[in-house]
DNA sequence: TAAATATCTGCATATATGTACATATATGCA
DNA sequence: TGCATATATGTACATATATGCAGATATTTA
């Protein structure tokens, strides 16, 4: 049950449930949008974003200076089982409303 | 999120994944069928199941000398959401095929 | 080429986690 | 009471994880 656990895993921290949680919402997110929304450091954000890319739940891809990160496509049950859920059962959650409310207002590019 | 971040902590290990699955499929069922199911010693079951009740995950009935362990009342909706999936998602998973085989095999009281 | 911006990584540290063994507790029965 | 069974827990140890800081890499722009 290895590909479950470490799925579960990589979700029971809360910067990255927060991440996948903007992610699943949001789609194609850059690092530092990611970082102003959680208001957290971007090396700290980079990392949780290593790890998650590391056990296949996000992707990401470069443009320019910025990289891009998305939901992965799931690769087993439990984690598009879970995907659809980050995508629709946090909307009333405190925190991942506010999460949204600062993504909103990043500008990326001074 | 705290909440939410503890159930996918206790979940994110492989023996609690394997007995939760086993509890949501089977009710209720007592530590020694639950160690022979995983094949593993009842001491360190018993203590992941300690690890799983202080979560929230699930509860305990003493009858005689034996416990008997259940799936708790869902607290949270990503709770309820993951009993759900627990009780159908695994059926074609060999590892639980086999837990579930082993504890059918069972006779706790010698 | 140099400077600025965005992102990632090596290292040290603190904390958490899983495991094994031995021991403790609880209950039932002779 | 005393003993056996079922379950829980204290301790010690090894391993894993998150974090902060500094510095490295990559890309764009002047």
């Amino acid at each position: 049950m290895d590909k479950e656990t470490k799925i579960l895993k990589v979700l029971s921290e809360s910067n990255r449930l927060r991440l996948a949680i903007l992610l699943a919402r949001e789609g194609e997110v850059c690092v530092c949008q990611l970082a102003a929304a959680v208001d957290e450091p971007e090396y700290k954000v980079s990392r949780h974003l290593g790890i998650m890319r590391a056990a296949g739940l996000v992707t990401a891809r470069r443009e320019g200076t910025w990289m891009y990160y998305t939901l992965a496509e799931p690769s087993c049950p439990l984690q598009s089982h879970l995907i659809v859920f980050l995508k629709t059962g946090f909307n009333s959650h405190p925190t991942v409303k506010a999460d949204r409310k600062l993504l909103k207002q990043v500008k990326c590019r001074t």
